[in-house]
DNA sequence: ATCTATTGATAATC
DNA sequence: TGATTATCAATAGAT
C-alpha cells in the first residue's frame, strides 16, 4: 500500500507473492503481539501459504496440509483414545479382569498366551539370576586378588620400608569416577614395575600411562 | 499511531483497552483476510479477550478458556502418547519383550504378577469349561427327554391313529426364536391336556396360555 | 459510532 | 535475500 494502491486480490506473480506473503506475515505477526501485550489477550494464528502447501509431493499424494493440523490432530487424539482404551483392556484381560466379555476360545488363547510369556520371561529371569551370580563371583575374585596383594605388598614393605606404595607425595593415587552408573573403577597410579605380581592387572601397558586397574564390588 | 505515539504495553484502563482490542481486532482480520486473498493463504486466527476470557464462570472454577484450546490440545496428545507408550511397554514386558531394561528385582514381580494373573485366568477359564458342560448335560437330558416324549407320543398314536400331533392344521406349533444369542427356545402349543406325561414339561400352568418349552440343544 | 491527525505498514525499487 | 522510501492503511484520541 505504498508506492501505489493494490487490489485485494490473488497475486499472480509467483515472486512478488511470496514476498508479499513474507512481510505480510510478519506485519500480521506484529500486529498479533502488540494486540496481546496492549489488550491482555491470548492470540494463536496458523498460517500457511499456498507455496509452502502445495509442493510437489503434496500435489502428488493429495494431502492438505491444512486440514492436516487442527482437524487432523483430533482425529490423531481420538485414534489415540481408541488405541489406549484397546491397549489397557488388552492389559486388564491379561491380568484376569474383564473376561466376561471373551468367548471361551478367545479365552483359552489368552491364557495360553500368557503361558508363553511367562515361560519366556521365567527364562530370561534364571538368565539374569545367573548373570548376577558369575558378576559376583567375579567381583569376589577381584576382591580377594586384591586383598591378597595388598597382603603381599604390606609384606614386602615390611621388609623395607622405602618400598614406596603408601607415601601421599602426589605422585601416587589418582581417583577416576564413572558418573554414567557403569563399574566403578578406581585407577591408582604407582611407580613404574614396582613388583612382578601387578602386571596380570595391567590393562594397557603401553603408552606413556601406567594405569593399574581394579574393578571393585558397587 | 495517530493522535500520538503509544506504549506497547498493557493498556491500564480498562474501557480504553475494550476499545483498543476491538479496532485492533477486526484490523487483524482484515489483514488476515488480505493475506488469505493476495497470497493464496490459510489464516486461522484464535483469539479471546482477556475480558472475554474471565468470565464470571471461569473464575469461579479456574478454568482458562485459552489453554483449554488448541496448547491444550497438544498436552493431551503428548500425555496420550507417553501413555500409549508405556501401555506398549507394560504389555510387552508381559509377552517377554524388552526386559533388558528391568531389574531383576523387578523382573521377579512381573513373573510373579504374571503368575498370578495366569492363575486367574485359569480359574475363570475352568469355570468357563464347567459352564459349558453343565449346559450340555441339560441339553442332554432335554433332548433325551423329548425323544423319550416322542417315542410316547409315537406309541399312543400308533394306537390312535386320530390322536392329533402331527396333523399340520395351523393350530399346531409355533417357533419362538431369540435372536439375543440366548438358549434357543422352542415353544410348541399343544390342545390342552393332550397327555398327563407332559405336565411336569409345563413351565406356568396359569392363566390363558398353555406353552410347553424345551430347551433344544444350539 | 465517526472523524482525522498521526503513526505504522508496505509495494516498488534498488 | 536486505535496505530504502514514497505512499497508503490503521488507528489513538477526541467528539
Amino acid at each position: 500500500m505504498a508506492r501505489g494502491k493494490i487490489q485485494i486480490k490473488r497475486i499472480e506473480n509467483q515472486t512478488n507473492r511470496q514476498v508479499t506473503y513474507s512481510k505480510r506475515r510478519n506485519g500480521l505477526f506484529k500486529k498479533a503481539h502488540e494486540l496481546t501485550v496492549l489488550c491482555d489477550a491470548k492470540v494463536s494464528i496458523l498460517m500457511i501459504s499456498s507455496t509452502q502447501m502445495f509442493d510437489q509431493y503434496q500435489k502428488a499424494v493429495g494431502v492438505d496440509i491444512w486440514n492436516s493440523h487442527y482437524e487432523k490432530m483430533q482425529e490423531h487424539l481420538k485414534k489415540l483414545k481408541d488405541v489406549n482404551r484397546n491397549l489397557r483392556r488388552e492389559i486388564r484381560q491379561r491380568v484376569g479382569e474383564c473376561l466376561n466379555d471373551l468367548g471361551y476360545h478367545q479365552m483359552v488363547n489368552l491364557s495360553d498366551d500368557i503361558d508363553n510369556s511367562l515361560r519366556i520371561i521365567r527364562e530370561k529371569k534364571y538368565k539374569a539370576i545367573s548373570n548376577q551370580i558369575d558378576n559376583s563371583k567375579k567381583k569376589l575374585r577381584n576382591v580377594e586378588e586384591i586383598n591378597r596383594n595388598l597382603a603381599l605388598e604390606f609384606d614386602a614393605r615390611q621388609e623395607d620400608p622405602h618400598y614406596g606404595l603408601v607415601e601421599n607425595d602426589g605422585d601416587y593415587n589418582a581417583l577416576l569416577g564413572f558418573p554414567n552408573g557403569g563399574p566403578r573403577i578406581v585407577a591408582l597410579r604407582l611407580p613404574h614395575n614396582h613388583h612382578p605380581h601387578h602386571h596380570h592387572h595391567h590393562l594397557h601397558s603401553g603408552g606413556g600411562s601406567d594405569l593399574t586397574t581394579f574393578a571393585l564390588l558397587e
